[in-house]
Order: C-alpha cells, then sequence, then structure tokens
DNA sequence: AAGTGGTCTAGACCACTGA
DNA sequence: CAGTGGTCTAGACCACTTG
C-alpha cells in the first residue's frame, strides 16, 4: 500500500467526508486527531489542517481546542449569499439604472430603528428613502436611517445624485452588520413607490451596521414583487 | 523599524485591508505580488497568502494565477446563513416539534418543477406536502418532489413519521444545491394549513439538490407571517 | 498540566493563464 | 512561455480548553 500518489487537501477532505457518509465516524463521534489522520493518510499535517478547515467551514465537522474535532450533531445547508450595491445587481440583468431620492430629514428615531441598534436612548439620525430603478421602473425601495454621529460626512454628501448605500459601502466600513429577510405585505405606501397594488407580498432585506460600538446604518431594502435571492452550493460529495 | 513582533496572518490581513480602505491601492488595482509584500510586511510568504485566501473569501480581493491579485471592482456584502433542519431550528427556539404528513403520491412533476431540475423531459417523482409544528401551532409547510429514480430508498422510508427533511439530509449527501428566496402571498389553501388569512406576506425558501447530474429534490418551504431568516457578518475593520 | 488544534517558516514544486 | 498564485512538506512553537 505504497502512498505513491501526491496527495491533495481535497483528496484527503473528501477521504475524510467519505468516512463520515459512510458512518465510519457518525454524528458526535470524535476523529482521530489530525496527527494520527495524516499518518494514516500519509500526508503532512498541514494537509490534514486544510481539508479539516474546509470541512468545518462547510459545518460538517466542529473543531476545538483540546477538545478534538467532532462530526456535528446537526446537519445545516450553510449557504454563501452575495448581496451587491443596487446600481451594480440592476446593471447586471442589463438594465438601466436609476435612482431617485424621495426623502431626507433627521428626525428621533422610533423604537423600531432603536431596536435594530440594540440602543435603549432615542436619538436623531437621518432618514433617508430612496427608489432605485431598473429600466426607469421601481426595483427596490429604500428605507435608511444614519447615524451623524458616527457618520458626519453623509450632511456633505448630495443624496439627491448618489444613493447612500453606494455611498456608505464605498466609504465607510464596518466591523459588525446584521442582516435579515422576510415578507411583508405591501402598504399603499409601497404601492405607490414600487408601481403595484395594496397587498402584494414583497421580500425585504434588512441590514444594520456598526462600527465598534456605534451605530453606522440601518436600512430595509423593500423589493418588487417576484424578486428572489439566489444561492448556489457546491457540496464535496459524489464524483 | 524592526520587525520585532510576529506577524499573524490577521494582522497581515489587516494591513493589506487597511491599505484598501485608504485608497494606497483602489478599487481595480493590482496588489503586488504575494512574494514581495511578504518581503515588505516582514513574513512568510505563505502566511500572505493565508491572509490573501481571507480577503478573497470576504469578496474584497479577487486573485488570479499569472494574473495577481486585484481590489474587487464593486464590493459586496457576502453573508453566510446556516439552514439547520427544521426539528432542529424549532427545538432551539425552545419549541415543541411536532410533524404531520399531509400528502404523499407519485405523480408527473408539473413544467415548473422540471424547470427547478433544469430537466426538458417531464418525469415522474414522489410528491410530498408535509406540516412542520412548532408548540402545537404550524410552522413551516413543505411542499416537496425527490426523485424516486435517484433516491429510490425513499419508498421504503415511513415519512408519516420521519419528516422528508430529515431523512435526505441525513442519507442523501449532494454534489449541487440551488437555492432561492422570495415572497409570495398566502393562497386558501396555504392560509387553511398554516392557519393564517388567504393574501399574508409568507417567506419561501426554495432548495433543489442533486448528485452528479440526477436531480434528488426540489422543496418549497414556506413559512408562518412574521417569520425571518437572520445572519451576521463580522467584519475585519475597527478596533 | 497536558492534549489538541492553530499558526508560522523556508523552501520546493505545481498549475493555471495572460501577454 | 513565463509570471503569479496554489499547494505540499517538515518541523517548531503557540494558545486554547478541558480533565
Amino acid at each position: 500500500m505504497a502512498e505513491s500518489v501526491r496527495l491533495s487537501w481535497k483528496n484527503v477532505r473528501d477521504a475524510i467526508h467519505e468516512r463520515i457518509l459512510d458512518s465510519t465516524y457518525g454524528p458526535g463521534d470524535k476523529l482521530p486527531k489530525d496527527a494520527r489522520l495524516a499518518e494514516e493518510l500519509g500526508c503532512a499535517r498541514t494537509t490534514v489542517q486544510r481539508a479539516m478547515r474546509d470541512l468545518s467551514d462547510s459545518g460538517i465537522v466542529e473543531r476545538r481546542r483540546k477538545g478534538g474535532t467532532h462530526v456535528r450533531l446537526d446537519p445545516v445547508t450553510r449557504a454563501t449569499l452575495d448581496i451587491p450595491i443596487t446600481r451594480r445587481e440592476v446593471e447586471q440583468n442589463d438594465a438601466v439604472y436609476g435612482y431617485q431620492l424621495v426623502k431626507k430629514v433627521s428626525a428621533k428615531i422610533p423604537p423600531s430603528i432603536a431596536a435594530n441598534f440594540e440602543l435603549s436612548t432615542p436619538t436623531t439620525m437621518l432618514h433617508i428613502e430612496a427608489l432605485h430603478l431598473a429600466d426607469q421602473r421601481p426595483y427596490i425601495y429604500e428605507d435608511r436611517w444614519v447615524s451623524e454621529h458616527t457618520v458626519p460626512e453623509i450632511a456633505d454628501v448630495d443624496l439627491s445624485t448618489e444613493s447612500a448605500n453606494e455611498w456608505l459601502v464605498r466609504n465607510r466600513p464596518y466591523s459588525r452588520c446584521d442582516l435579515r429577510f422576510f415578507a411583508i405585505k405591501a402598504s399603499e405606501y409601497h404601492a405607490k413607490l414600487l408601481d403595484t397594488s395594496p397587498n402584494e407580498a414583497l421580500l425585504v432585506m434588512e441590514r444594520t451596521t456598526w462600527i465598534g460600538k456605534n451605530p453606522i446604518t440601518t436600512v430595509k431594502a423593500v423589493s418588487t414583487p417576484g424578486y428572489q435571492l439566489l444561492t448556489q452550493i457546491q457540496g464535496s460529495a459524489g464524483p
């Protein structure tokens, strides 16, 4: 049984994954330590590490120092979502992008927005509403609050030309971002802005960002009917 | 300027990231090659590699052999979603999980389902409808088609006890999975099953899986009103 | 305190792919 | 075909975390 072939970390990953699939190591079981597997499979420990990181990133195993590597008890489907800035998304669909500022005013944040930021004391922020268009038709309605305290420069941005979405993504890195997806019934107001009917079902993407402990922005991106979020997973199984 | 400190790959990542944020390297720019950066920062090339892989995974840079490393032109928000099996999800909310099989019958797949699988020839599959309950109340309605050809064992599974969701996740690895999220208006049928009103807005998660070229299953998981998908991103900026 | 995963290094070779 | 990223190795040391 000579290890004549050079094993890549993907080979190693698949070898280990296979043992999990065929129940050599069942859910919750502890796997041999890296060094042991390296010896067994005939490669460097670093290579086993690389393979394990992939399995760990995919949610198949869990690793802890001293605790060892265990097969995860409950399988999860782990997907990666890419959310581009809205202009790019429109352009990638070969449509002409348009943008309209609907409203821009400083105001005291309502409790629901304070809750998004995990703030107890109500403060004043810049409230921005805007419409993103694709081929002249409404595409996404954006309802946003920006902290003037954390992002004072926002006052100097001409938001009637450039969307806050774009400016913030390009200029304000964040250290934490919370995301939420849910469905809402279109209100009269939504219907009017998005050129659709009340009670239509709309997908909403809500994003809240902080830099350190300081709130940056929270935004509800309300999509038009039929909008879909897509993603794809490449599993590490099969031929 | 002695490199007295031992640089970790995170230090290196942050150093490079910072140069991107402060526009030393702007969108689209080419970064120095790994070896050059390693020299510059005073670490091994492997360490730069590790840092770069992270930046690349986060969607901040793009790397190509021979092409070099470039700052991505359009920033994206990249999020990771974990979708557990429904039973786990319910239990993690400290609710009691329940399950009901609503329908199970072999039938010719409708064109929309064939489209999900990218199939042109209509075939027969097992059509399963089921209800997942949390604390006796409807939680998610599952509308699924399973390929009896790819997964003949499904015939022997007692689907009145065990959900197809769970059995498939535990027993059928896939090599590809397509995911879609969108909103729908509840139909009369949905309303009745989910104990809500017609026209409510519902979040739908649609998943389609294959093993190699062979279809395994496609499922629409229709949630109850108020359902939210959550995730969090840890950015690599700030203190 | 000891076991196990995480990281770093230095060097070699491989594998894409753009000029 | 040559430049650049990708991977592998062997060995050392570090840093968690649990028994």
